[in-house]
DNA sequence: AAGAAAATATAACGACCGGTCCATTACTGT
DNA sequence: ACAGTAATGGACCGGTCGTTATATTTTCTT
C-alpha cells in the first residue's frame, strides 16, 4: 500500500448534474459515471464496515454493486487505497449527520448520548452484530500502514468528538471539560461496540449508554450548581 | 476460514518437560518442539497486535519465528485459525497478568486505572502506534467470520472486565455497579487506543485516564456517604 | 451528424495467500 | 545401539489478491 497520496480523483464528471434534459423524472439527477461512482463507494463502505481493509476484495466490492473491474480504476486511479479513502469520508459524514438530528436544544446531551447507544446496538442486532464503527476496524488494520487513510479515519472521528463537544459547550459547559468528557464519551461508545461484536451482545452498549447518560447530566449538573455559586 | 473448531493441538511434547538431563544450565527445560511452539505463538501474538488477523501472513510469522511451514502445521495442524486462538490466550494471559500487578490493597481503583492508562500508552508510543489492544483488531475483523476466534476474544475480555470489578466490589461495591462501571471503564479504554492509533497521540488514553480515575472516586464516595447513611 | 471524451467491459498479469505433502533429520525411551 | 516417534525443511498446489492494458461502447459537444 502506498503511503503517498498523489492520486486525483475524477469527480469532474458531477460538476453540470442538471443540463437541460435533466427532466428524467424518476432517474437521479447524476451522470452515469457519477452513479457508477456512487455505487462503488455504498458497496465499499457496507464491506469495509463489516470485513475490514484487508477482508473486503476488490472483487467483492465491484460483485456487490454490479460494476466492472475497468470502471473502478477509471473512477479511483489511486486504487483500493483511495476507493478507501471516499467510503471511509462517506460513512463518516453519514454518521455525523445521523448524529447531528440527534442534538435538538429540546434534547439533553446525557439523553442524545443514551439513544445514540441505543441506535448502535439497533444497527449491531440488525446486521447480526456485523456492523459496527464504518471506522474503527480500518483504522486499526490500515491506521499503521497508510498515512493518508489514518489521516481520513483521524478526521472523521474529530468531527463526531467536535459534535459531542459542541452539543455540550451550548449547555455552558467549559470547553475543557467539554473536550475531555467528548473523548470520553466516544471512546466509550467505541469501546462498546468492540465488546458487543466480540460479546455478540448488545450489553455493553445498554450499560455504556446509561453510565454516559448519568456522567453527562452530573456534569452540567455540578456546573451548573458551581456557577449559581459564583 | 472454517467456523467449526475440531481442529486438536498437539500438546503431547509438552508433559515430560523436565528430564533426567534437564540441568542444561541457561536452556529453558523446555523440549525443542514446545520451545519452538511458543516461538511462533510470540511471533503471531505480536503480528496479529500489530497488523491484525487478515493483514498477518502465515509465512510472515514463520519468517519472525525463524520456523519453518512444516513445523507449523504439525504443532497447529488446524491452521492459522488454531494459532491465532493460542497467540490470542497468550497475549489476553500476559495483559491480564500485568493488570493484576497493578491492582493491589494499596492502590485505588480510581489510581489503578489512571496507571493503566499511561502504560497503554507508553506501549503505543515505544511501538510508533502500532502495538494497541492485542484482541481488539482481530475481534473486529474475524469474530464475524470465525465463531471460536470470536469466543476467545470474549473470554479474554470477560477476564480483564472481572478483573476491574472484582477491584471494585473489594472495596465495598455492589456488584451491579461494579459491573456497569467496569465495563465503560473497559470500554473508554479500548476506545481510546484506537483513538490515539487515528490520531497517532496520546492524548485521547490521557484524557480517558483522568476521567476514569475522577469517575472511580466519585463512585466510590458516594457509595460510601450512602452506607453511611444507611 | 461527426468527433472527442467519458465510461465500460474483459482478459490477463505477477505476486502472494493459506494449506498439503512427503522425505529427511533430531530426539528419546528401552 | 536401535527403534520409533517428534520435529523439521521445503517443494508445490490451486486460488485469490490488487493492478494494468487495451478494445469497445456510451455520452456529450459542436
Amino acid at each position: 500500500m502506498a503511503t503517498s497520496s498523489k492520486a486525483t480523483s475524477s469527480k469532474a464528471a458531477s460538476i453540470k448534474a442538471a443540463s437541460i434534459k435533466a427532466a428524467s423524472i424518476k432517474e437521479s439527477a447524476l451522470s452515469k459515471g457519477a452513479r457508477s461512482r456512487a455505487r462503488v463507494i455504498a458497496a465499499a463502505a457496507n464491506l469495509l464496515q463489516r470485513r475490514g481493509y484487508n477482508g473486503t476484495g476488490i472483487s467483492e466490492i465491484l460483485k456487490a454493486s454490479a460494476t466492472p473491474k475497468g470502471s473502478l480504476y477509471f473512477h479511483f486511479p489511486g486504487g483500493k487505497e483511495e476507493l478507501t479513502i471516499a467510503a471511509l469520508k462517506e460513512s463518516g459524514t453519514d454518521f455525523g449527520d445521523k448524529l447531528r438530528l440527534l442534538i435538538t436544544p429540546e434534547t439533553s446531551p446525557g439523553h442524545a448520548l443514551q439513544i445514540a447507544s441505543g441506535a448502535l446496538a439497533q444497527e449491531l442486532v440488525s446486521s447480526g452484530f456485523e456492523k459496527g464503527c464504518p471506522l474503527a476496524t480500518v483504522t486499526l488494520e490500515a491506521a499503521a500502514a497508510s498515512e493518508s487513510i489514518r489521516q481520513t479515519c483521524e478526521e472523521q472521528f474529530r468531527g463526531w468528538h467536535e459534535l459531542i463537544e459542541a452539543m455540550l459547550v451550548a449547555r455552558g459547559l467549559p470547553a475543557t471539560d467539554a473536550d475531555e468528557f467528548a473523548v470520553t464519551a466516544l471512546s466509550s461508545l467505541e469501546g462498546a461496540m468492540l465488546l458487543c461484536r466480540a460479546y455478540r451482545s448488545t450489553e455493553p452498549l445498554e450499560k455504556v449508554g446509561k453510565q454516559l447518560r448519568r456522567m453527562a447530566e452530573h456534569l452540567l449538573a455540578s456546573h451548573d450548581v458551581n456557577e449559581r455559586r459564583a
